[in-house]
Parts: C-alpha cells; sequence; structure tokens
RNA sequence: CGGGGUAUAGCGCAGUCUGGUAGCGCACUCGCUUUGGGAGCGAGUGGUCGUAAGUUCGAAUCUUACUACCCCGACCA
C-alpha cells in the first residue's frame, strides 16, 4: 500500500492524556484514537495489528475443533435473571431500555446467551462436546477506565464456551484450551506466564490466568525462575500471605526461586462446572436416557488488550517494535525522492511489486518529504524491515536493508534471497 | 465514589498571579529550492481560550456552578 493513501496520523509528541507507553505509541503511531473514556476507533494501522492477533486466534481455536459463531451485543434481561445475575452486578452491567421500555444490557460476557443456545439446540450426548466460540465487542462499564485501550470499557474478546457430558470430559477440553492457548500466545510472539487464579465472582472450580510479564501489568504474580510455577498475589492474599517476603524463597515446586513480577492478563481459563448448567436448566439425555446436566468450562482472551500488552514487552525509545507476526507491515520500502527521480521510482514500485506476489505485506513509503521523516515514522510504528532504495541505488544499483532491530546491511537491488531470509528466523 | 490534577488551533505549550480583545513550535495550504536521520526561504489557513452564569466600561485572566479528561485508591472473568 502507499503511504500516501493511508490515514496514518502519526504524532511527534504524545497527547498528554497518555501516561504508559503503550497507550502513548499507540497514539503517536496513528493506531486508535479516543472516542471517549474507555471507547476507541481503531485507525487503519491499529486495526491491520488487530485482525493480525484475531486472525491467529482463530485458526488455533477451529485448530482445536472449537466452532465459531457470533452473538449478540445487546441481550435481553431475561436471560440475566435466569442466573440472577442482571441484580448480583454492578454499574459495569451496562443497562439500557428499548423503544418498548423493554430490559436489555450491553454484554459484558456472554453465558447467558450461548446456554440459552444449546439447551435448546442440543438434546443428546452424542453432540457432545461442544466447544463455541466468537470474537466480538464486550462492553464493561469500569470503575475506572485506563492505560488507553488496556483497560477500556469496550473491547475486543475472544470468548468460548465449552459443554461436556461429565468431569472427565471437561478436563480435556480444560487441557486442550490450556494448550491451543500457549500455541496462540507463542505465535503471537509474547513472554508469558499461566498463573493459578481467583476464580472471583464467576465461580466454578479452578482457574489460571495467562500473564504477559510487562513493567505496566496491573497484576502482581509471584513467578518461578526455573520453573512453569506461577501464581497471581491476589491468591495469596485471599490465604493470608505476605507477598514482600516471598520473593527469593524457594518456589513451592522445589524448581527455582521466587519472583515478584508485573503482570497483564491476557487470557484466562475456567472450568465452570454445573454452576449456569444448572441455573439455566441445561441438559441431555445420556447414554442411559437420563436428563443430565452438563459441564461447563470457559476460556477467554483479551484481543485488543493483547495490542497494548505486544507493545508493553516490544518497544525501545524510538518507537514499537513488532514481532514479525502481529505487525502491520512485513516491508516498509523507502523510496528516497519518490516521483522526483525516475530511476528511483521505477525500481521502488518493481520491488514492491515483487514482494507483494511473494505475499509479503508491504508498505512503500511514497511521501514527498525527508528521509528523516521516513524512517521516523516506520520506526515509529514499528515495522520489521526497511528497504532503502535513493543514492546508492542510482550510483551502483544498491538497497540497505535496515531492520528495526538495529541489523543493516547493503545488497544488490536484485538480492531478494537476503530480505527473504530476514524473515526465515 | 474518596483524594489529586488538567482543560487556550490537529499535537505540544506560553499567556492567567497583576483584566485591555490571543501567541510560539510542530503539523496543514500555495510557490520555489530540496531529498540517506524529523529540510530551507517566502506567502497563507486555522481558536466563541471546556460549558453556563456572574462581577466589570472591558474577562483566556476575577467569582460561582457544571462538564470532560488524566493519575492514585476502591472496583474488575
Amino acid at each position: 500500500m502507499l503511504f500516501s493513501n493511508l490515514l496514518i496520523p502519526t504524532l511527534k509528541d504524545a497527547p498528554q492524556e497518555a501516561e504508559i507507553v503503550s497507550h502513548k505509541l499507540m497514539l503517536r503511531a496513528g493506531m486508535i484514537r479516543k472516542a471517549a473514556s474507555g471507547i476507541y476507533t481503531w485507525l487503519p494501522l491499529g486495526l491491520k495489528v488487530l485482525k493480525k492477533i484475531e486472525n491467529i486466534i482463530r485458526e488455533e481455536m477451529d485448530g482445536s475443533g472449537a466452532q465459531e459463531v457470533f452473538m449478540p451485543m445487546v441481550q435481553p434481561k431475561e436471560l440475566w435473571d435466569e442466573t440472577k445475575r442482571w441484580d448480583k452486578m454492578g454499574l459495569e452491567l451496562l443497562r439500557i431500555k428499548d423503544r418498548h421500555e423493554r430490559d436489555f444490557c450491553l454484554g459484558p460476557t456472554h453465558e447467558e446467551v450461548i446456554t440459552d443456545i444449546i439447551r435448546n439446540n442440543v438434546k443428546s450426548y452424542k453432540q457432545l462436546p461442544l466447544n463455541i466460540y466468537q470474537i466480538q465487542t464486550k462492553f464493561r462499564d469500569e470503575v475506572r477506565p485506563r492505560y488507553g485501550i488496556m483497560r477500556g470499557r469496550e473491547f475486543l474478546m475472544k470468548d468460548s464456551y465449552s459443554f461436556n457430558i461429565d468431569e472427565s470430559s471437561l478436563q480435556e477440553t480444560y487441557i486442550l484450551m490450556r494448550e491451543t492457548y500457549k500455541k496462540i500466545f507463542n505465535r503471537i510472539g509474547l513472554d508469558f506466564k499461566i498463573s493459578k487464579a481467583d476464580s472471583g465472582a464467576i465461580g466454578g472450580d479452578s482457574s489460571e490466568e495467562f500473564h504477559v510479564l510487562a513493567e505496566n501489568g496491573e497484576d502482581t504474580i509471584a513467578i518461578s525462575d526455573g520453573s512453569e510455577f506461577a501464581i497471581n498475589t491476589e491468591l495469596l492474599l485471599s490465604e493470608g500471605e505476605d507477598i514482600d517476603s516471598l520473593e527469593g524463597k524457594p518456589s513451592p515446586d522445589g524448581k527455582g526461586i521466587i519472583q515478584i513480577k508485573k503482570g497483564i492478563e491476557v487470557g484466562h481459563i475456567f472450568k465452570l462446572g454445573k454452576l449456569y448448567a444448572e441455573s439455566m436448566k441445561t441438559n441431555v439425555l445420556n447414554a442411559d436416557g437420563k436428563a443430565s446436566t452438563l459441564y461447563m468450562g470457559c476460556y477467554g482472551i483479551g484481543v485488543s488488550r493483547l495490542v497494548a500488552a505486544a507493545i508493553e514487552q516490544n518497544y525501545d525509545e524510538k518507537g514499537i517494535i513488532w514481532p514479525h507476526n502481529i505487525s502491520p507491515f512485513d516491508i516498509n520500502i523507502i523510496s528516497i525522492g519518490h516521483n522526483k527521480e525516475k530511476e528511483i521510482t521505477e525500481a521502488a514500485i518493481s520491488l514492491y511489486d515483487q514482494l507483494t506476489k511473494m505475499n509479503y505485506s508491504v508498505l512503500l513509503d511514497d511521501r514527498n518529504v525527508g528521509y528523516g521523516s521516513k524512517i521516523k515514522d516506520s520506526e515509529l510504528i514499528g515495522i520489521p524491515l526497511n528497504i532503502i532504495i535513493g543514492k546508492n541505488y542510482i550510483d551502483n544499483k544498491e538497497i540497505e536493508l535496515i531492520a528495526r532491530n538495529g541489523d543493516k546491511s547493503m545488497n544488490p537491488v536484485d538480492d531478494i534471497k537476503t530480505i527473504l531470509n530476514f524473515f526465515k528466523n
């Protein structure tokens, strides 16, 4: 795509309202703009990243055998009365009325809706297990939205709900989701920990959280430096532990020592058991022909929050450093003197066509501005690889490769292999 | 909701104390020259100073109320 055609309103200075790195950089890179506190518009660049993450999640969920659906954002009060949550939930449940004065809410989650679907459409154990997911906008009227997209009121979430005939089937799905989540976060390119968590208001048997380790995380987790062990300190606090004294002690699993870290919660998996199935009378006939209440699990990923989390873990003083798999573009071709120097313009377009045909997503910076502006913007928006076409092309048919990680090299213009090698590792 | 802070052009800011009809940098528009680290010169565009009321001959500036936004806390699948 041509830079000059895209709406990428980059900023030299971060707006006063932004406090943390990811929020500042998302605003400066022209990825998002605020509509109201905790409510944002995703501009083209931000949306590209969001979609990349969404697609990784979708591919892995589909790969696990889960099925995608799309549920309504506006939900009727009646369903929420069945689980008593219309009354139990606080003001974070945004209640609205339609023109007939009928009560609705903006969905903060979808257990009620999906359970209603299942109880009305699944009658036999033979149809189970089922794992149904969606990627959809949620609304929670948070007491205090903050940090831009990180803790918004409106946000994008992948939520899935499994329906199992018994506890062991639920356990199987739970483990499958746990493994699927690992694949997802690894593909996105994040450093994360799985920690035991407080299952909170939602209840249920047990739950684990996936945390991206980052300075600006809102959660405090105790991790072992020598194993997978991790636990949310909320859980320890409720057990009366003194968190400060834990740092440096041996890990309970005997491997490594405990460190206290900040984490951003990007995923949460729960075994719900019969909780919702019972209150919503959800059962099927089992092999003995008897009605059997279903076991449920639910599994969430904060899709939009992942964008911020990825930035919190990958940036420097110049801007964002996207992990390759979620970068809005793979390559930025910086054409110096584009549309002025015929040779350069033609070479840039030719390279653009070649790389695009090879299925790379390529940005061509054709703007009539100097090299400095172009490379600064590219560094800010975090494109992994820049290809510079300028004087050196005219003089001896050479282009320069500048990776966002700092690596540089001069190469013959027809040395596409070197460019491709960049994406091999 | 408790505590703290901010609000002047798209972004960053000055001007407010001491009232006199709004300014700087960047961005934007036009022209010419430029093009390998945020270009130069010249000419321009853009603001009912968050909203409302009050004091005053006169309010960005003083008074009162309100609103929005941010931070800490409480809250949080």
